[in-house]
DNA sequence: CGCGGTTCCGTCAATATTGACAAAACAGCG
DNA sequence: CGCTGTTTTGTCAATATTGACGGAACCGCG
């Protein structure tokens, strides 16, 4: 019960911050930026800086968070009555690839960041896709009882997902679009897992 | 290629600051020993240390790691015509649970450490599982296509034996046998997926 | 407006980490 | 053994992070 405005005040050093951020990372680089420089730019001090965010690094992944929440609620509204993998599939589809904050300091973390601190990430995010389906789904049965069916049926939903994630960043072309192609496939391939020819049977 | 010896000098400083770390957490615990501390125990300097562990906390994994390594083994031994699934099973159980090395630290990891480090590194962990599931998978197979499933199929699995373990950790009793059958369970239930009653046509 | 409780921030002082550069130890070879 | 290229350390100096404590700003209320 309180991650709102948390008293406004906290809320705009925290926005000014990230902007101050954002100028410095897109001027000077990143790893060229330290951490008081941002501060001070924001008008606040080191400590209060940390107070904020974990760490320097963690305001180039602030996109990656409000993604998540966007697709909760994009999860939420689909109807209870679609399989799960359809409702996944169709938020994955209906996912604003090209809005500005989400992809504004993907480039940075391309560039300049240590590929396993960007990977480390990423699992983290596949972490909380996986919660919020898992979430869902709850909320969805009203069962307190399928416990490892849910905890197994959201993880494989976000390791398709994230799976699809892995094999699009081997890949040349790289557009949002193959993507969400991808995840598409990797759900396919899920879902067909235990067919005659899937995969579970295959192997 | 150089993953051995690694000239004999660098594995016995290794060693060195393995040993004493281990003895002064041990004794005044994880938080309240310095990395200065360790790093002079082992009679080396304090940049030393940071070139063989990227962190202190790191040391605490050391048997993560081993236990991985274990894995790929165990599971390289099992016949090539048995269901992965079934292989992994195998291995789970098969796992030496009681062996000194590997839970000599997880009392201190449970004491001191922040959950979200432990749980971060449970991440990592279950990223290295499903990498060593899927290469014995490419290793097995001969076709290099079926991509997809492959990544599909060993992060599943992987989702699997971790959900077990996210389920086990916010029980009471816990104890490592309980923690194999519950793998046991959760790799079922990812069998049974797509059967009548599997959870993904249930939900 | 003044009061008491909360939340947020500044100050200080330890660590924790990392990059750059040079000395020391080591390995193979003539 | 002495020479030479490679690997491992030590030294120095910036950051990056975090815990502890006290002051400032803010909130609802009388």
């Amino acid at each position: 019960m309180d991650r709102n405005p948390q008293t406004v005040r906290s809320e705009r050093t925290r926005v000014a911050l990230r902007r101050a951020a954002l100028a410095r990372f897109q001027s000077q680089g990143v790893e060229a930026t330290s951490a008081e420089q941002i501060a001070s730019d924001a008008g606040v001090t080191l400590r209060t800086f940390y107070r904020h965010f974990p760490s320097k690094h963690d305001l180039l992944f602030a996109d990656y968070d409000s993604g998540l929440q966007w697709f909760r609620g994009a999860l939420a509204a689909r109807p209870d009555d679609e399989s799960i993998v359809e409702s996944v599939r169709a938020a994955i589809f209906a996912f604003p690839y090209d809005v500005q904050p989400l992809t504004q300091m993907a480039a940075f973390r391309a560039a300049e960041l240590d590929p396993d601190r960007i990977v480390a990430h990423l699992r983290q995010v596949e972490t909380d896709l996986a919660d919020a389906v898992s979430e869902h789904l709850r909320r969805r049965l009203d069962s307190p009882d399928r416990v490892l069916d849910v905890v197994v049926t959201s993880r494989c939903i976000a390791a398709a997902v994230f799976g699809a994630m892995e094999v699009w960043m081997l890949r040349d072309k790289r557009s949002l679009a193959d993507l969400a192609e991808l995840s598409h496939s990797t759900l396919t391939a899920l879902e067909e897992g235990f067919g005659d020819d899937g995969m579970f049977r295959h192997y």
